[in-house]
DNA sequence: AGACAATATGCCACTGAGTGGCATTAGCTA
DNA sequence: TAGCTAATGCCACTCAGTGGCATATTGTCT
């Protein structure tokens, strides 16, 4: 925990950090349905008016882990001098935020997405929360390319890709570490998976019918 | 409405219909956050339990409109032999089955466009369910290629593609003739904006920094 | 036509997520 | 220590969504 934080800072990070650990811990140990925000403030002895001042929903402090990456790669792609082709650049910028994460964050993500692929509700969160950092990500390219046209198809589709393309990367991580496939369930599993799909990209679009 | 169908299911579909058009109408004049469901029901004069057979949330009879183009999408693709390159083929189906909806679709799905734009609970749903039709897209395509393999990258990437495209095209068709574009907002500009955003994908991949 | 089976509907009570208001507490500052 | 500010707790409330069961409506078979 950051000492360096004033003393009530601290202490609201680690009801955050609180709350988002015992949610992931009650979530796989009784399924997402069957635990009820009661039962979650109620462990964490917080009233559920502050949980909902650090969470909007119950399907958000599930993929916390999943939120401090994505936020951790748009504040990189902000930092970040473009140079060169958009697309490779993301992937860099994804692959380096992955990289600076903490060691047990690792841990937290994995048995996030296990936990995701098994609910339906988050399924579908993690999409939604994926889509708003597609926007936050083309709203930093936006003035980094000199684009003012807010409604730019190509920047907008770029967005979407890199985006598409970290998606099936993380599905593809927890698919192949539960089938014992080669790659074991770690970071560097997860960085080549996503790198794997960013890099599938050009074969995607050429896909044919014909030719499979 | 269709006469070879039993007479108990024409009713079913009335209804239905009938608590769409309600929807949309209700939510266009009130804000979709200010009209309960117990209004919406009220309106057209059904039980609760009843819409509930119908629709599976408040957001989803409001996208009626929407996912009616997504399913004749699908219901095109799984019609259609493929051959030569998929991204186009896929590009093919979206416009055949936006060409082939009723007249007053069209209007229908510009209302519901315009309720979406100002409206975060529908803009997150609307992706969401877009995302349900990248999965049926997906299942469909892959005996057509001969894909078993559930988990291949590029199959999945061009669905995400296609969709993302059929998203930028739509959004892009309400931002044109909001402006008053060239473009008006029939079926016609409709077409227009989604081939123009599938279009569009070669060049965004290739986007690069030093020259926007 | 009349009875029966199947299915859709209505009604009602209930759970649980999420919100607003206001009093209370805890950390910061002088 | 006193006083200011922001976070928290508590309580009551709205409303989406569900389950169960009785009722009505339609298709079917005799």
């Amino acid at each position: 925990m950051d000492r360096a934080l004033p003393l009530r800072e601290r202490k609201k990070l680690r009801t955050r950090r609180a709350l988002a650990d015992a949610a992931l811990r009650l979530f796989s140990e009784k399924g997402f349905d069957a635990v009820t925000l009661d039962e979650l403030v109620d462990a964490v002895e917080v009233s559920k008016r502050t949980f909902f001042r650090n969470y909007a929903s119950k399907e958000q402090v599930a993929l916390a882990a999943q939120a401090d990456l994505l936020d951790a790669f748009v504040a990189d792609v902000a930092r970040r001098k473009l140079h060169g082709p958009l697309l490779p650049a993301l992937r860099d910028s994804m692959t380096a935020a992955t990289r600076r994460m903490d060691d047990d964050w690792v841990e937290r993500f994995l048995r996030t997405r296990q936990l995701v692929v098994t609910t339906p509700a988050l399924i579908d969160y993690s999409i939604v929360e994926s889509m708003h950092v597609q926007r936050r990500l083309v709203r930093e390219l936006e003035p980094k390319l000199g684009i003012d046209r807010h409604e730019d198809v190509r920047l907008r589709l770029v967005g979407e890709f890199a985006i598409s393309a970290w998606r099936c990367g993380a599905k593809n991580w927890l698919a192949d570490q539960r089938e014992g496939e080669r790659r074991g369930g770690g970071r560097a599993a997860l960085i080549a998976s996503v790198e794997e799909a960013f890099d599938a990209i050009p074969e995607a679009l050429a896909m044919s019918a014909s030719a499979p």
